[in-house]
DNA sequence: ATAGGGTTAG
């Protein structure tokens, strides 16, 4: 920035503390705010609430309670504070690394490094923007001036607690507020939000219902996001007649018109309860009252339709939301489609759906193969599951840079669990153990551990007699050979006896 | 495009 005649500002060195958070640089926070303290730039407030925000994202609670309590303290040595909080995780670090040393599987198993993953470069950019990162004065700077803490940063600390499921303390942070004598640190809108959040996450919907009463009794009103929190919660709760009652109210009691949001939310709690009719009419109460909906309107309509099975009726949706210039069609969109169909099992027509998005441009995801294998698997058609697994191989290959120049359309896929054990299973099944062995490669290759005693199970189930036929004609068992092989490589993976070992296994009578 | 609270996909 001095190259181009302009030096940061503390704006700058906020938004890098924001970055850091990002990329989850921990450590280099405390180095941010040296450097803003050593360049001379004024700290602000709003550094501070960046900075509370930053442990909170990090999950890291106790850093973001020290540094607010060392605000209430009015203490200037937050640099010192931020170092301490820094030694102390890399103390904790080294000791988790001792036990895990001290567990070392006998398998010889290799732990994948945990840490993030640094993207190339990104390194010497921090060294250049924080050369004090590299070599840290010994007596960190202190802050030109205390700074007292606020309501929203009190809300930022709590909103920490509500997202780890810490109801008492998020109850207990609101009561400590309003005694607070500083009147800029009353709970306000957000605060009580935030506790409405919070009950409703631990499914205590009457107690949020009392926050939202006491709002109403000390003058801080709730907003159209307090109602949403509410009316997502009964939901959640599957009381979707209260749900109901609350929208009615909050235009009625509280003048707060329900937006798109409200209605995404109730057209949501309709779908958990297996109410696709009751989705539609809130969903063409929305329209009649002037309210526009949005891409996810439309998906989670779409949604009611798929999971219900009808999926002609989510296609006409899905028409309907290509033709909506306010908004534009998603993956998530087509997904939804490709699901109406493979829940079915019509694999034809989710087929086709598959088509046409890769003609407008989108590729499948994981979402999307795991609806089709899902759909394979109902209709019984393992063949066609082969089809999928060779796609999805093409697209797990890490390409080499000058093959993917030509074709660097097609992004690489990150398959999960549930979508390769979805796929093994069906070969397995269908005996194709080539291909099951390869989808099982595939898994370990992602780290994703196989369900070998659940592939066991089939085996023994489907498979253990197979080949065992005293009728087969020589050349039949010929052509077989290739496919017996193939069983043979699975059942010493499985660890069953195998022709490897020189021993038949035989079916003895089922235990369970 | 600086910092607190809400909604969509297998």
């Amino acid at each position: 920035m001095s190259e181009w005649d302009c030096e940061p500002d503390v704006l700058t060195y906020n938004v890098m503390i924001k970055l850091c958070a990002r990329v989850g640089r921990k450590e280099l926070i405390v180095f941010v705010v040296e450097r803003i303290i050593e360049k001379g730039v004024k700290v602000c407030m709003t550094t501070m609430h960046s900075l509370v925000a930053a442990y909170v994202g990090f999950g890291d609670l106790r850093t973001a309670e020290r540094i607010v309590q060392a605000m209430r303290e009015k203490r200037r040595d937050l640099c010192k504070v931020l170092r301490e909080c820094n030694g102390q995780d890399l103390k904790e670090k080294e000791e988790v690394e001792e036990e895990e040393d001290a567990f070392e599987d006998d398998e010889g198993l290799v732990y994948t490094p945990r840490d993030e993953v640094i993207e190339e470069g990104s390194e010497d950019v921090f060294k250049k923007l924080l050369p004090n990162s590299v070599n840290p004065s010994d007596e960190p700077p202190l802050l030109p001036k205390a700074f007292a803490p606020d309501s929203r940063i009190y809300t930022t600390l709590m909103k920490g607690y509500m997202k780890n499921g810490r109801v008492a303390d998020t109850a207990r942070m609101l009561e400590a507020m309003r005694r607070q004598d500083d009147k800029n640190s009353h709970p306000d809108e957000v605060t009580y939000t935030t506790v409405v959040s919070a009950f409703v996450k631990a499914g205590l919907m009457d107690r949020a219902r009392q926050v939202l009463a006491e709002m109403a009794r000390m003058g801080v009103p709730a907003n159209r996001i307090t109602y949403n929190v509410l009316l997502k919660g009964y939901c959640k709760q599957l009381q979707i007649d209260k749900a109901e009652d609350l929208l009615r109210e909050m235009a009625e009691d509280a003048g707060i018109e329900p937006d798109v949001v409200s209605y995404n939310i109730i057209i949501d709690g309709c779908i958990l309860i297996d109410d696709s009719a009751g989705a539609l009419s809130f969903f063409n109460e929305m329209r009649t009252r002037g309210i526009a909906p949005t891409k996810i309107s439309y998906t989670t309509l779409m949604k009611a339709f798929a999971m219900s099975g009808q999926p002609k009726l989510a296609n006409r949706v899905f028409d309907e939301m290509m033709r909506d210039p306010r908004v534009k069609v998603d993956l998530i969109a087509w997904n939804m489609l490709v699901e109406g169909y493979c829940r079915l099992g019509l694999i034809e027509d989710a087929k086709r759906v598959v088509s046409r998005m890769k003609e407008n441009g989108f590729h499948p995801n994981v979402a999307t193969y795991g609806s089709l294998a899902n759909g394979v698997s109902l209709a019984r058609k393992p063949g066609e599951a082969l089809l999928l697994w060779k796609e999805i191989k093409e697209r797990c290959v890490v390409k080499k840079r000058e093959e993917s120049e030509g074709d660097s359309s097609t992004p690489m896929l990150k398959p999960d669990e549930g979508l390769l054990d979805m796929l093994a299973d069906i070969c397995v099944r269908a005996a194709f153990f080539k291909k099951a062995l390869e989808i099982i490669a595939c898994m370990e290759e992602n780290g994703i551990p196989p369900n070998k005693t659940k592939f066991k199970k089939i085996y023994v189930e489907m498979h253990s007699r197979m080949f065992t036929s005293k009728h087969a004609s020589q050349a039949r068992v010929e052509r077989r050979m290739e496919r017996k092989r193939a069983a043979e490589a699975f059942k010493f993976w499985l660890g069953l006896p195998n022709s490897y070992y020189g021993s038949e296994w035989k079916l003895g009578p089922r235990e369970d």
